[in-house]
DNA sequence: CGCGGCGTTGATCTCTGTCAATACTTGTGG
DNA sequence: CCACAAGTATTGACAGAGATCAACGCCGCG
């Protein structure tokens, strides 16, 4: 593995405890592979055999329905892991996963996983406290889905895309807008008319690219927008 | 512990795998202990030291904004095990816990099952499948919250509380609708019209006691409402 | 008895989904 | 190079779901 990947690879809470040679011991020998975009991962009930670390590119996490209609439950980019829970929940993915753009990622075996756990406890830690992280976000998002509106949420998840917290800035969507609609629980045609809610705050948008004005104004709008109670 | 509460405890993910003296050692001399309703278990913020397992009552888990609003993120009962994956997450609980009913606890510290799991690598795999399970069941709800409305998710809740799968049922609302509208993301006058909305099909309510005269229909409500694609 | 908490009901409004029409982009093949 | 088709994004009109505000009923409790 190249030592610039290794860097990423050390900064996910999973990795970031343990040692090179148990990540060499972990990887088995498979180095990165790059990914088409579109391209099936696991899919929702198969056996959970192996998860993944995104050193490049976003893979969207999804549940489908009978009737085929899918739910997008998390999107992940470089430098995230995704899919080690599954590992451990009884052998079958709960949900799919597909790349949404081109990625470069390692894929990490389940098997080999449950036995360094076994000889090295300090992963087990490692293990739990990613998933634990998981989990989190997740509380997070299902706040998120109960208590703040469309463009509460569109400003939210622009704003995580943000680099500096304020000032000026110009951010790429990293995704289709339909994805980014699934992803906030609406749909294309209300991200659409939540992006032209957002443009009086100074967020302007030109196909892929957002440009804001004013990073604090969102984090501004997302705690104003609130239906405050003063207590 | 009573046997009768051994078997429950063995019931739970993270304890169904190890053994009695393990159990004995996390539970370190520390037996069930009854909570008052309405009892605050640990504020979101402050350090993560203990998890719980629930041997009777109920309990919520929910995060609070600055302003004071409080959203539920779960509730747990007779059987589960929760924040045992705040443990692991770096110290400080992400959310809340209170008692919504009297309640009978265990509470296990968490200092002492890190040390359990250097020592047996098996309770770290119990403790993955847990937390698994939890990240699971938050996924499913954030699918409800997208893709369901209100009277269905109440209808799914109904359901869950229901023993048999068919035939006809009563069962008892484990707490406060104001509490379950919450829990199910929408507002106690919603909910007041989803249950107005559930009687067609045999769903009548009186305080606190809800009749299903046939289980299977609720189930079928869930599954037709759904916007087909008829692919 | 009156009060307060909880739940229901009604009227109204806002938000979002739906359906349909219309750009705009991209890729393809003549 | 252009025409065309397919995929993607926006916009408008409309309907439905749910929030909000307000009023009222119910019940337990001092």
């Amino acid at each position: 593995m190249d030592p610039h990947d290794w860097q990423l690879v050390r900064s996910t809470p999973l990795f970031g405890a343990i040692g090179r040679e148990t990540a060499d011991r972990l990887l088995d020998g498979n180095g990165p592979r790059v990914y088409d975009r579109g391209l099936l991962l696991f899919e929702q009930g198969t056996p959970a055999t192996c998860f993944y670390v995104v050193l490049d590119g976003w893979v969207k996490i999804y549940r489908t329905t009978p009737d085929g209609q899918e739910t997008v439950v998390a999107t992940f980019r470089r430098g995230e892991t995704f899919a080690e829970a599954a590992i451990f929940m009884g052998g079958h993915y709960p949900v799919s996963a597909e790349t949404v753009t081109v990625c470069r990622l390692l894929r990490i075996n389940g098997a080999s996983l449950r036995r360094a756990i076994h000889n090295e406890p300090d992963l087990a830690l490692a293990m739990l406290a990613s998933s634990s992280h998981h989990l989190k976000s997740l509380v997070e998002q299902i706040e998120q889905m109960k208590r703040m509106t469309g463009p509460q949420r569109l400003a939210d998840f622009l704003l995580r895309l943000c680099s500096s917290p304020s000032g000026s800035c110009q951010i790429n969507l990293p995704y289709e807008k339909a994805l980014i609609a699934n992803r906030l629980g609406m749909k294309p045609e209300s991200l659409s008319r939540a992006l032209a809610k957002l443009k009086p705050l100074g967020i302007n948008v030109d196909r892929d690219t957002v440009n804001v004005d004013d990073v604090a104004k969102i984090a501004q709008f997302i705690e104003d927008t609130r239906d405050d109670e003063y207590i």
